[in-house]
DNA sequence: CATAACCGTAAGCCATGGCTTACCGTTAGC
DNA sequence: GCTAACGGTAAGCCATGGCTTACGGTTATG
């Protein structure tokens, strides 16, 4: 049930922001929190909650904190969102419809 | 930025019940409340909001209103996910992971 | 026509959580 | 040593949104 949490923390758009800079690399919390419409202590709390959810890791670089991202966090929302395109579910589906006695016309996939 | 929205719409875990329910078929409204620890009017509202985001849809059949998984809702949000495991991306990681050994250097946009 | 089943919507309550300011510890530089 | 930069945490404010109850509209049934 971890993409559950992986959804909550990605579901805020400030901390999505933070997330996706991340992409472009490793980066301290002063240059993540540049540009952004919120305060440094907001982004600090951001992060905090990105790293409890494994989406993101920290390293000590002196007196900086270096984020960075961590793919793996994603890893379960993903395998969830392909299981929509699943296999025994679609033959589920179907036969769930046929059953469904109503032999409406239109139906594209 | 419809991914945006599929996020925001998933990541209550009440609504994701309804919306994960549907994987086993088309159901009315009665049918999908059924079990939940939430009221029948809270789970309308759910769907109503799932609609809006595009993730179900909805047909009436006498008094009832059938509802039923929209697939095509999730598509930006497995894209946005995929992006993640971009090609161009990892490169550019790999590089800056690189760079970190000369942490000497200073980088800024 | 009267009644019941189904369900969408309105109004209002209340917990959650994202934000700010303020403060403190830690490290670098003089 | 003193001072400045970096950033984590606390306290408190306030908007958001998920929930409930109450109601009304629509369709099936007698």
């Amino acid at each position: 049930m971890a993409y559950g949490s992986a959804l909550a923390v990605l579901a805020d758009p400030t901390r999505r922001k933070v997330f996706e800079r991340l992409r472009a690399g490793p980066r301290a919390v002063n240059g993540l929190a540049a540009g952004l419409p919120v305060s440094r202590p907001a982004v600090s709390q951001h992060l905090k909650v990105l790293k409890d959810a494994g989406l993101v890791e920290e390293r000590s670089e002196g007196v900086r904190r270096i984020y960075s991202l961590r793919r793996e966090g994603l890893r379960e929302l993903r395998e969830w969102l392909d299981s929509f395109w699943g296999d025994a579910l679609e033959a589920f589906r179907l036969e769930a419809e046929k059953s469904h006695k109503a032999r409406r016309n239109k139906r594209s996939r």
